[in-house]
DNA sequence: AGGCATGTTACAGG
DNA sequence: ACCTGTAACATGCC
């Protein structure tokens, strides 16, 4: 999926194109998700108003009248496209063409909205999922109750994450693609923010100086700040409301570079590619201790 | 054909 | 109760 900057720009074309409208009509083209869609829980968003979009680490959260709330979580490969009542589809977070029908294959979910517009649930993997809630249920989700802080927060500070990985033994990598740590950074961010601070991704959090920790913590904001301005990232076919390709893969200083030569200025050593948690981690064994 | 892919979570074992 | 590692989910691409 998305990782928190794409979600974050998916939020703020979502608030700018559908803030405000009434849903009409739910299809549920194939409901089969990470979670089955509960069909007559969606019942219950015909004639609801939109209010607003809003994000929590890498879930979107519809909040809808009378006190109904939509959690999206996009997964890998979960993605909204808009088409408008001329049948043209507005740019919005990802190119899609109407016309396509390889762009069509997977759509899973339809919105019709306000003005015939229509809001495209597509997800190729279907890891992603679609919970109606109540208020009840939103404020007492487990998906959300054990995240940690977001990294683009003040509470995401030096003396937070140094306090907690007191007594801790894993890897730095581990512990930052740990939600509960801090929520929102995935496996691309995660290279990159480790990459810039110089820190080998294997290293055990015990070990880190107070010098290194700020490093990470300052690293993880500026990369997460300039990947939402660059309009996303990352992801193929990812592009900005405007239509602009999200270029922040252009970006990228050591993920998906195995093998090549380390970004960094005056270093000709090779990208290393190792795996853990199951995840693909890229390095420079020069650059990074 | 086989390996890999932006994520989460359930489960087994220590 | 905490920590750690592994596999599973579904589909497409190289």
């Amino acid at each position: 999926m998305p990782e928190l900057p794409e979600v974050e720009v998916v939020k703020r074309s979502l608030n700018k194109k559908i803030q405000k409208l009434i849903i009409k009509k739910v299809k549920i083209i194939d409901g089969n998700l990470r979670y089955q869609v509960n069909r007559p829980a969606i019942l219950k968003l015909i004639g609801k108003r939109i209010n607003k979009i809003y994000r929590r680490s890498k879930f979107l959260i519809f909040e809808l009248s009378s006190q109904i709330f939509i959690l999206v979580h996009l997964g890998m490969t979960g993605k909204f496209f808009f088409v408008n009542k001329k049948n043209k589809t507005f740019k919005t977070s990802f190119y899609y063409n109407i016309n396509d029908k390889k762009d069509n294959n997977h759509n899973r979910v339809i919105f019709y909205l306000e003005n015939n517009i229509k809001l495209i649930y597509n997800d190729v993997r279907k890891f992603g999922f679609i919970k109606i809630l109540n208020l009840e249920d939103y404020n007492d989700n487990p998906h959300l109750i054990n995240l940690g802080p977001e990294p683009l927060e003040s509470e995401f500070s030096t003396s937070y994450f140094k306090d907690y990985i007191e007594r801790r033994n894993r890897s730095v990598k581990d512990i930052l693609m740990d939600q509960r740590c801090v929520s929102g950074l995935g496996n691309i961010y995660v290279n990159e923010i480790l990459f810039k601070s110089g820190i080998i991704p294997t290293k055990t959090v015990s070990k880190l100086k107070v010098n290194e920790v700020a490093k990470i913590v300052k690293n993880t904001k500026r990369i997460l700040k300039r990947a939402i301005k660059f309009g996303g990232s990352s992801i193929k076919n990812f592009s900005s409301d405007d239509g602009k390709k999200g270029d922040f893969q252009q970006n990228f200083k050591v993920y998906g570079r195995n093998n090549k030569e380390c970004s960094n200025a005056d270093c000709n050593n090779l990208i290393s590619r190792i795996v853990i948690s199951n995840r693909s981690t890229f390095y420079c064994t020069r650059c990074q201790k």
